[in-house]
DNA sequence: AAGCTTTTTCTCGACAGTCGAGAAATTAGA
DNA sequence: TCTAATTTCTCGACTGTCGAGAAAAAGCTT
């Protein structure tokens, strides 16, 4: 069923719109918010007023002069309004950023990642939770929302891990790491899936309008895939299928997860190392394989080791055929190669494209454009921020029915 | 950037509403629309009025006497608002309904279809168009939409067909079919679309609330798939992902559309017979089968041959690997599985089965609801109701800017 | 047959929101 | 000091939804 509509939702909505205006220029005066959104300028005064009056923006100090004319009054979001705390977990240590609502970084720290259960797996990040905002003196409650990332498979809606290389099948649960005093909503996000949103949020500000659909595959020890759509009503829509874990040959070579012949028991780090040094493929994979031993293996292959290649151009079919299944069941799209994998596209190039030429789509839609991207952090956290302040600008919006006439 | 939104636009979404829940359940009374879309009674009128104004809906004639109290008044569709006409294509005929805008079926035919280009093809189409209206005497210029369906791979936005079982990658343009005097709109969408469209209807009808996102499977010379779901929005989202023609096996047995070892060429009933046959994998396929050939197979199938025998199983493997690769990249969802194939469930199951299990997706998530539904035919042509008139319904409100309070 | 009850439809005024036009504010330059 | 330029603010018109209660129209009761 279709949902009805309000004129009280009219409002949410163009609300919102001045939000995520100012989240993606940034302190704007009045009549550019009313150029970017499209809306009058007098429903701008009217919306503008409401949001600062309830503290959720604010008249910024310092006004750019422009010439003549009435000086413009430049809004921005008001930093205390609130915070963010990102926690990207990677395989061998975990880094914490805190935000303020502005979206300026204010403290960053990174703590390796120890052994150990689930259990006190949460407790430490609860620790650092704890210490970051201590550290800045910041009110416990005043945190919004904590963004978690991690490679793996995450629960649709709940902030639980249903899948991770180190924990297995084993869920965990990111409710548990915050403590009371704690209000802050928790999300968790595929690494991967973040940054397709920093990616699709990069094509939306080109200024041609940039492609609307597009995959991030992402290359190092496990293989992820994310896919970033900008939809009709404008908000994106990002998922992170499982696409290290498709099967790409019937039971092929043992994979981490378990299973038989995944795609990243050819692809990932530890496949290339097992194939490179002729490890049966029955064998267990190496749990952590440091990227040394993969530049190794690659500087092997590039003096004319017939294993190392081999190695890097089986890895190479493997993504291939996987993309074309992948563009099979989404549709043609543009494929953005991030990751420490990067490093050896060279070695990777020709079987991916083996790998993709054989199938209809790429018959007919011809190759997809391929683009690396060697620099995945900083995506990953751009990712985090676009999704949380989407997240956080929604929820301020609704949790404030009315935002009433309230005079001085 | 998020769509503004306006006072405006509140009403059109609403009008919508209330054109939806019409389609849904079929002449309302006043208090029911009410009801159903959440809507007060007041805004309840100040709608129906204006779409009656504008001749799109009518005060239907029999309303029935439901005990004391003011009688109801039921709404329904203005028959003569405007024609629907649906276009079925398959490998042997194409079907031809011309239906009014209260969804009634006014007239159907079947035309075998011809040998012959493209242009020729066209040509047909477009004169059995021609006799639809006809013979039911209507203006040609109240026809709204020409809804066509085939089997292959449809442009996402334009009625054209991209690849087709029949034509293979020389495009087929159905806006072409209209002559001059023809205002209507023409969409084209797979057939196997229609169908997830049709069952993600069945299931949002279901008082329970029912499977928001389900994959429709179409087994038969081709194969099929479709992808439903309920989005968040209310609007249903259906794709039909190039399935069929998804790569299977690298390098594997030759398929229709010229590449190797895609998932029809194991799956699809040309497969199997190639198999039973033991023709060798190469072989240029056969145009079209016979059902009857495939009944002689399975029944020598069911009789203990092992080579039709491993013909099914092949097959079954193929769309278990295929729907486990669904899975992954779509995420799990439950499988609805039609077409003529469906009579040979018995000897695909245990392949499909058996294609399905060894992934990690379906080890984490159990194995997938599988349903049996034969009646494609039905599910298509409710397919192309559900879809068309909802695109019928919005175009109507979208070309009435300001339905004025316009006095008698 | 008149009056009562019940149920539905219709109407009115209050309220929320957007928009265009023009007034008010404020600065740079003549 | 005045004027032009530019931005912000304010007002009234318009569109929309909603709740309450009036009006309508039937069956039931006496």
């Amino acid at each position: 069923m279709l949902a009805k509509s309000s004129t009280e939702l009219v409002r949410q909505q163009n609300s919102a719109l001045v939000l995520s205006a100012l989240r993606r220029y940034g302190r704007m005066a009045h009549t550019e918010i009313s150029d970017a959104t499209g809306l009058a300028s007098a429903t701008i005064s009217a919306i503008t007023a409401e949001l600062e009056r309830a503290r959720i923006i604010e008249k910024s100090e310092q006004q750019a002069a422009t010439g003549r004319g009435r000086p413009r009054v430049l809004f921005s979001q008001r930093r205390g309004c609130g915070y963010l705390i990102t926690v990207i977990i990677s395989s061998d240590s975990i880094q914490y950023s805190l935000v303020d609502y502005a979206g300026t970084l204010l403290d960053r720290f990174t703590e390796p990642r120890g052994e150990g259960s689930t259990a006190t797996f949460i407790a430490s990040i609860s620790a650092a939770l704890e210490r970051a905002v201590s550290r800045s003196r910041i009110d416990p409650g005043s945190v919004l929302l904590v963004s978690v990332s991690s490679k793996g498979l995450a629960h649709p809606s709940e902030p639980v891990l249903i899948w991770s290389p180190v924990f297995g099948s084993q869920p965990v649960d990111f409710t548990k790491a915050l403590h009371e005093g704690w209000s802050a909503r928790v999300i968790l996000n595929n690494e991967t899936l973040l940054v397709a949103s920093a990616l699709i949020e990069r094509e939306a500000r080109k200024p041609a309008g940039g492609e609307p659909v597009l995959a991030a595959l992402s290359l190092g020890h496990s293989i992820g895939l994310g896919i970033g759509r900008r939809g009709s009503a404008g908000t994106p829509e990002i998922l992170a299928p499982n696409f290290g874990h498709m099967l790409h040959i019937p039971n092929g070579g043992l994979c981490r997860c378990g299973a038989k012949g995944c795609v990243e028991a050819y692809a990932g780090f530890y496949a290339i190392l097992r194939t490179a040094f002729e490890v049966p493929m029955d064998t267990i994979p190496a749990k952590f394989v440091p990227l040394a031993e993969i530049d190794k293996i690659a500087t092997r292959a590039r003096q004319g080791n017939r294993m190392a290649q081999l190695a890097f151009r089986q890895a190479g079919v493997a993504l291939g055929n996987g993309l074309s299944r992948l563009l099979s069941l989404h549709g043609h799209m543009p494929v953005f190669i991030t990751g420490p994998g990067t490093r050896h596209q060279d070695l990777l190039q020709s079987g991916i494209e083996e790998g993709l030429a054989q199938t209809q789509v790429v018959r007919l839609g011809g190759m997809p454009e391929l683009t690396i991207v060697p620099d995945e952090p900083s995506l990953v956290f751009e990712g985090h921020l676009n999704l949380a302040f989407s997240i956080v600008d929604q929820d301020i919006i609704l949790s404030r029915p009315h935002l009433q006439a309230a005079g001085e």
